[in-house]
DNA sequence: CACCAAGTAGAATGATGATTCACATGAGGG
DNA sequence: CCCTCATGTGAATCATCATTCTACTTGGTG
C-alpha cells in the first residue's frame, strides 16, 4: 500500500519535470506573458485540467523552473568552488561553471537574464521574492570571493561588490553573444581563459607603448573578424 | 493660418511628450505587460480615447518611449566621441557618457535593461526590429573602437566584439547594483573611473605577491562594506 | 447667437486567456 | 462483471484589458 503510494509520487514528479521542460521551451522562446497555459499543456501533451494538477498556476509553474534551475546552478558552483584554493582559482571555477552551465541550459538563460531586471514585472511579491534570493546569494558569493582575495593580496583593492556585478555582467553579456551568433556553431566554454584574463589583466596593452606611438603602427594586428 | 497649424503641430507634440513621460514612469514600475492603457491615461491625466489620438497603439507608445530615448543617447554618445583621440579616452567618453545618462534616466534604463534580452519577448517583429539595431549600433560602436585600439597597439589583443560585450555587461551590472541599493545615496558618475580602471587592468594585484604568500597578510585591506 | 471643427471623454465592444468544474475514463477490488 | 475512487479532460466561466465609437465640450467664426 505504501509502495503504491511511494511509486504514484514518483510518477506524479516525472510528470511535473516533463511539464517543466515543455514549459521552459516556451516560456524562453515567448516570454511569460505571451505563452499561454494551452500552449505549455499542448506541448507537454496534457489536457488544461490536468496541468492544474500539478501547479496551481502559471506563476507557479515559472517560479518552480526557475527555482529548480537556480538551484541546480548554485550547487554546481558551490561543488567546484569546494576544490579551488586561490582567489583566481575560485574566480576561474565561477566563470567556468557559469558557461558551462549556461551552454547547456541555452533555453533557460533568456529567462534569467531577463528576470534579472526584476522579478516584480513578472510574479507578483512572495514568489518572486524567494527567486530574487537566490539570485543575490549567487552574486553576494562572488562578492565574498573578490573580498577575501583582496584580503589576502591576491587582488588589487576594489570594491567587492562591484567586481562582482561587473563580472556577472561580463559573463552574461558574453553567453548572449555567443548565444546571438552561435545557434549552432563553436562551444561556449572555451572562451573562459578570455574572460579570466580580462577580468584579471583588462584590455591594456601593457607591451610597453601604452596610448604613445611607437616603431610601426601595428596593423593588422587585429583578429580578422 | 499656418501659424496657427504650426502651433497646434507644437502643443500635440507636447502632449505626446507629456504622455511619454508618464508611460515611461509606469513601464519602469511595472513592465510592459503589467501597465494598461487606462493606467497611463490616468497617469498623464487623459481619457483613453485621448491617448488613442496620440499613439496607434500601446506598442507604438512603449516603441516611441524607448526609440527617443536610445537616440538621445545615441547623439550623446556620439558628440563626447568626437572629443576623445586615444582608446583609452574613448573608452572613457563611453563609461562616462552611459553613466551620466542613466543616472539620469532610471527608469528608462529598468527598460532597457529589460528589453536587452529580446523585444520579440514584447513586442511583435517589425517595430522591435528598428529597436534592436539601434541597441547593435550600440553596440558595434564600441566592438569598432576596440578593434581600432588594437590596431594602434594601445589595446591587447582581444576579439573585440567579446570585449565590447564585456564592457556594456559590466556597464549594466554597476548601474544595476548602483538602483538597488542608491534609491536616493550617491551619484553614479564617479564610478566611472573605476570602471575604467578595472576595464583596463583587471581585479589583478600587480603589487607583487601574485598569489603567493608575502610578509605581512595584509588584512583589512578590503573596504569595510 | 447658431454652427462647425477639433479635441476630449469614457462607456461599450471584443478578444484573449487563466482558472474552474461537471463529466469521462480506467484501474483496482469485491 | 460491476462499483468506486483517483485522474484526466476540455468546454464553460470570469476577468482583464486593448481598442473603438458615439456623444459631449470648447473655442472660434459668420
Amino acid at each position: 500500500m505504501n509502495q503504491r503510494t511511494l511509486r504514484k509520487t514518483r510518477e506524479l514528479e516525472w510528470r511535473r519535470q516533463d511539464l517543466l521542460v515543455s514549459a521552459e521551451r516556451l516560456f524562453s522562446e515567448k516570454g511569460f506573458f505571451k505563452t499561454s497555459m494551452v500552449e505549455i499543456a499542448e506541448a507537454a501533451e496534457f489536457a488544461i485540467g490536468t496541468v492544474y494538477q500539478f501547479f496551481k498556476s502559471k506563476e507557479e509553474i515559472y517560479i518552480s523552473l526557475i527555482e529548480a534551475k537556480m538551484e541546480e546552478f548554485a550547487a554546481l558552483i558551490d561543488e567546484r568552488l569546494a576544490a579551488a584554493a586561490s582567489s583566481r582559482e575560485k574566480l576561474e571555477a565561477v566563470i567556468r561553471t557559469k558557461l558551462e552551465y549556461f551552454e547547456r541550459n541555452r533555453n533557460f538563460f533568456r529567462i534569467y537574464v531577463s528576470e534579472w531586471s526584476g522579478f516584480e514585472w513578472t510574479m507578483k511579491s512572495a514568489f518572486g521574492e524567494r527567486c530574487w534570493k537566490r539570485y543575490q546569494t549567487q552574486l553576494d558569493l562572488v562578492t565574498d570571493i573578490v573580498r577575501l582575495g583582496i584580503r589576502r593580496g591576491e587582488l588589487r583593492m576594489v570594491e567587492p561588490a562591484e567586481a562582482a556585478y561587473a563580472l556577472h555582467g561580463m559573463l552574461n553579456s558574453t553567453i548572449y553573444l555567443w548565444m546571438l551568433q552561435a545557434k549552432p556553431s563553436g562551444s561556449l566554454a572555451p572562451k573562459a581563459d578570455t574572460l579570466l584574463h580580462l577580468f584579471f589583466h583588462g584590455v591594456d596593452n601593457h607591451a610597453g607603448n601604452g596610448g604613445a606611438k611607437r616603431g610601426r603602427p601595428n596593423r593588422r594586428a587585429a583578429p580578422s573578424t
